[in-house]
DNA sequence: ATAGTAAATAGTAATCATTCCTATTATTAT
DNA sequence: ATAATAATAGGAATGATTACTATTTACTAT
């Protein structure tokens, strides 16, 4: 893989954000330093970026965002403002129990616990 | 909401399978027997179920699927074949860890574990 | 440094799932 | 049966993503 700026610029703006971006946020983003960056460069990008495991993508519904924390974590979904927030919890419990009641061999569990957020907290 | 055909097909051929279908399949499976059915008219009918609360929409990657079992439950993703296996986990002490450590006021949980099943088991 | 190469890009068209629009049809209360 | 209006079929529109292609750029061997 051949260094380009577009993809250096595209790894930085990903790490450099929790906000767990859209691609078209981080196009946005690239557009402010390469103006004339089209949106097919950051969606093949972001791919082998995530293919090579340097960032992760998080499907939340059904819009993908991209993350740089590739660690194994879950997140907390706030219906009120959107944000996801990382938290991480253990999953070999239920991994264990997969294999043993369905023969399933487990390689990932995505948690998301949806809800309202301490900011957006119903009185 | 008044009666119609359509819709009626719709939740039976929702209810009568466990392969958590999508919106084409279920739109393929209706036009055998309404071969003039509209595909607006599925997507129209099964978002007023989801709505009445009949039926159940899972996020599966960035592809939506429909369940009938409206009941909390989470699924085994197999990799190999794709398939969605149900399986019902308790979530209370998740959703009191995050109430205690975020203030975060927990609704629902969905938690999908990604691996490989019985049928596909690398040896 | 230069030329040859293959990878990467910009710009645009195509695809796919889903939603929207509108004239027509079907259901239901009277 | 009729009037009111919910629901439909068919097609256009949307939004996210992928594919295509001519041009540009990065790397390699000279």
């Amino acid at each position: 893989m051949r260094y380009s700026q577009q993809r250096q610029l595209i790894r930085e703006i990903v790490t450099r954000t929790n906000s767990h971006p859209t691609a078209d946020w981080i196009f946005k983003q690239t557009k402010k330093i390469i103006p004339n960056i089209s949106l097919g460069t950051v969606y093949r990008n972001l791919k082998q970026l995530e293919e090579k495991g340097e960032i992760d993508t998080i499907y939340d519904g059904n819009i993908v965002r991209y993350d740089w924390n590739v660690e194994s974590h879950d997140h907390l979904k706030c219906t009120e403002c959107g944000d996801l927030i990382d938290i991480h919890f253990k999953h070999d419990k239920f991994k264990s129990i997969v294999k043993r009641k369905f023969k399933f061999d487990a390689n990932s569990v995505e948690m998301k616990i949806i809800g309202t957020c301490s900011k957006h907290a119903k009185k």
